[in-house]
DNA sequence: GCCGTCAAATGGTGTAGCCCAATTTTTTGA
DNA sequence: TCAAAAAATTGGGCTACACCATTTGACGGC
């Protein structure tokens, strides 16, 4: 059968009205003009309002456009920030308009110990690839970082050439796809062998971050511990207030 | 009749479905355990499967459970971080297990300048109330606080007495409600002067963030500039990937 | 025992339609 | 003329139902 079942395939019809929106949103519409209505919509596109609901609502809760009952759905002023968002540091330099790279990758397998096998759940006798990669923008270095992943969810990834994305890896090669990261991030100041790695003044400021991340089903992928160059980061992003929850 | 609406008031069916939820959630289910169905949740609310979903779905949103398909709803484990959430220092620090106050608290009106003029999208002359604070956790000086608000938009703020939660007197007195934040995050170290205010030692790491808060209907409300002690702060979330969009 | 198969359970997406709440626009009337 | 009242518009929330996609577990054959 040509059509499996009744919705048009190629990602729903709410995965079409949204891609169509955001065509809208980045191309004819300018920032607070207004969206056609949702009854609107929902009449020219063949489907129901719930599912236009559906579409805006995720826009809105991204930050690509505001609502307001009564009077209608308007696009956003452009993101100078992007809102939080789970990337790795090959999307995070690509999305900056930057070249990423990485220099001195290092690779090898080794028991977890203490610390990390505690931040992935493992024994500290499991075995885990370590990565330790100096990650560069534009060819300069902007950012140390150590990575863990357990080997029995990426058998082989040790003796691996791992260049480019790690996660693109992970996901094409192991079908681990990260969905969530805890993330912890701490402003230091750069002792001398790292500030020389990453070619700044010693006693720089810098971020440390701490991620564990975890794919659907709750299973911890990866722990990362970095280090970024302060004076070339920032952490950028737009906050909402989450739920109109009990008090304030 | 008693009842004005088919809905039952009292924040309508979903939010009486949520706070359910959330009982059960840390109260009687531990971490992994499975909630209900959404059908049986449907049926012994009386409520539809959708409006069961969307008080779901809001959930696993903020991270308190996580759903998989075919299998059912599950309680995520303790939240050891706090989504991004937008909250205010005093929120914050309360939610921190901590005691907000304040020292030196400053309040002026003065014009608003280029700089801060350009922040809040309004001419140089336009003036703001400008607070300055030094905010403390259970008496420690722990952030050096500049807030500027357009005098237009809460008159006499600066000839009135702040004490404690600015949004909270925002909210009461002038119905302003933060809804979103743009919020820039960088580390840095502490020049001397304001070492010694947050008492610790000169060239400590710090985090600056500036922030430009906004209400429901887009208008800026608030611009502040903060730098916070990095020895007793640090950013701790959870982020998400966020719409199966295009690429990876 | 072990592995495949198949059915049941469960979340994901969609249709069709109702009324409410907030906002904007139009009309009305002093 | 202009402000108050009424109407139309628009997003917010809900009901009731149908079918799809994924996962889980039980059953059977080997």
């Amino acid at each position: 059968m040509a059509q499996t079942t009744g919705n048009g395939r190629a990602g729903g019809k709410g995965a079409q009205l949204r891609a169509y929106l955001l065509g809208l949103i980045d191309g004819e519409l300018k920032p607070h003009e207004k969206l056609p209505t949702e009854r609107e919509l929902a009449e020219s596109f063949g489907v129901t309002r719930l599912t236009v609901r559906r579409a805006l609502d995720q826009l809105g809760y991204e930050g690509r456009v505001y609502r307001t009952q009564g009077a209608g759905t308007f696009v956003s002023e452009p993101r100078i920030a992007k809102s939080v968002e789970l990337t790795s540091f090959t999307q995070d330099m690509r999305a900056r308009g930057l070249v990423p790279g990485s220099l001195e990758t290092q690779v090898e397998e080794i028991p977890a110990g203490a610390e990390i096998g505690a931040r992935l759940a493992l024994s500290p006798r499991e075995h885990v690839a370590h990565l330790f990669r100096v990650r560069t923008a534009d060819g300069e270095p902007m950012c140390i970082e150590h990575t863990y992943i357990p080997a029995k969810i990426a058998p082989g990834l040790a003796a691996r050439a791992i260049e480019g994305s790690l996660y693109q890896l992970l996901t094409e090669t192991y079908h681990l796809k990260v969905e969530k990261a805890e993330q912890s991030i701490h402003a230091t100041v750069l002792d001398p062998p790292l500030a020389k790695l990453l070619g700044v003044p010693e006693f720089s400021p810098a971020f440390k971050v701490q991620r564990v991340a975890y794919d659907a089903r709750n299973q911890r992928i990866e722990y990362a511990e970095s280090v970024y160059r302060a004076d070339r980061y920032s952490y950028d992003f737009i906050i909402y207030r989450t739920t109109r929850d009990t008090a304030n």
